[in-house]
DNA sequence: TCTCCATAATTGTCAGACAAAAAGTTGACC
DNA sequence: GGTCAACTTTTTGTCTGACAATTATGGAGA
């Protein structure tokens, strides 16, 4: 398929005009959708920089502000980025960022509780250790002893310590190798963890929660699921408990000081 | 603040002005930028409806063309939606639907497996069983008795079922009244159990689907979160015996005839 | 008060324009 | 031959103005 020499791409020209002249569906939305079809199939492979405005519009027999309107919808939906000092549009996957980004604003808008971003996390945290305990790598587990050396470190720095709690977890997330483990909880974490600075800052809590690391650790690197698992339950278990003893409502809304989310 | 008359926003068009005179964003982005702070930080209230292009060009300051780029952005970002035969634009709150559907696509170009979309469910999906035991109310038990009846009569008709199975799991989702909860499993479970229509085609296994879901109802009706998870549990272990039995590979990617995402 | 129609407003699309940035080309120079 | 700077062409981001088709709105008439 030629994108350059617009004069016979008569096909998708056609198409858009069948699709768009029923009215069931804007042009800008066709031509989204024939991108991403070709994308989805391979047909524009990931990597690959998209083809000007210009000839796409010519491609499809449409304006270039259709094709930029189509443009946005693609790039809103992580199929297509890009980079900064670049000029070219680059064909990409979504990445967990983007999805998270986007999870972020439902979760905020849809005044969700601490408790219920927990009861997530009880769930797929475990599991997530458990996974780790079979799968994690020689780097894997340097990167997470790394994070524990310096949690110990900064054992006193409250938000630095939070930093490093969300960072512990996502780097079991990314030892378990599951890309769908890692994003179903990227998002959750990153909302819930900052949440409970207050909590250790309160309780003091630091050193409980790097005896749970550390265990957690342990059992990863000899490869015990059981033990993950269990350490990790309570880990969780105990961000439940220090709210109960900081007095903190559980069941508030996360809308508090949360960092406004940035477009890409 | 006025959106009608633009003549006084001034402060807005100098709020962009410097962003994207900066170069470091394009005014498209900025404008979409400032709506979606307002949306978030409740100025613009969801279910009120977005001001007409031109009003918002006036305000901003800039051409309707980009305007029209920055509701394409917010509008894939699911804070804007606009209903058919309406013509104004409504500020919604992103929908799960939304996030699942750009969800897919990452998923699909990620090769992720059903090894891997399967450990997230069996993570997640006992965790909602347990909850639905705990919080589900009366209304849902019956859309869940519902659902049973339903497979009950469609026992012989695979795909039917397959669909019936879906439903039956967001609807356990839907009972814990937990919106994070739904999100996080919604898209996983819509590519994962049609994948499974083979497997019950193959084994004839619908009766066994069916058992999990009674017993799975039994213990939420009557608040057993112990049973309600136990036979999850087991459900979900089902899936993958399932899968060796009918000798597919648990490890191959889910790209095969997967349903094409559309566009809002 | 309710219904129906003319009028106004709004959306989707297009064509053409221009400055600024990036990419591509050329040619001088080492 | 290789390198770098100047020049040209593309491409992007933005704007203006236009038009048909659809949707909203205000009144006239029942």
């Amino acid at each position: 398929m030629t994108w350059q020499n617009a004069s016979e791409g008569k096909d998708a020209v056609a198409t858009i005009r069948v699709e768009s002249r029923d009215r069931t569906l804007p042009a800008f939305r066709a031509v989204a959708r024939v991108l991403e079809r070709r994308i989805l199939a391979g047909e524009l492979p990931v990597g690959e920089s998209l083809p000007s405005e210009l000839s796409l519009a010519d491609h499809f027999g449409v304006s270039r502000s259709t094709v930029r309107e189509a443009i946005r919808v693609l790039e809103q939906r992580g199929l297509i980025r890009r980079e900064k000092g670049r000029n070219r549009l680059r064909i990409t996957a979504p990445q967990a960022k983007e999805i998270s980004a986007q999870m972020k604003t439902a979760f905020l808008l849809q005044e969700t509780t601490f408790e219920q971003l927990w009861e997530v996390l009880s769930a797929i945290e475990p599991a997530c250790a458990a996974t780790a305990a079979l799968k994690a790598t020689e780097p894997d587990l340097k990167l997470i002893e790394d994070n524990i050396r310096r949690s110990e470190a900064a054992i006193d720095d409250v938000s630095a310590l939070v930093e490093l709690d969300i960072e512990f977890h996502n780097l079991l997330a990314a030892a378990t190798g599951n890309n769908a483990l890692q994003m179903s909880r990227e998002t959750v974490g990153e909302l819930f963890y900052p949440a409970f600075a207050k909590v250790m800052a309160r309780l003091n809590a630091g050193e409980r929660l790097l005896l749970a690391h550390r265990k957690i650790y342990e059992a990863i690197s000899s490869g015990n699921e059981r033990e993950a698992r269990l350490w990790m339950d309570r880990h969780i278990g105990d961000f439940q408990r220090g709210c109960d003893l900081a007095n903190l409502d559980f069941r508030s809304p996360i809308s508090g000081a949360m960092p406004v989310a940035n477009h890409g």
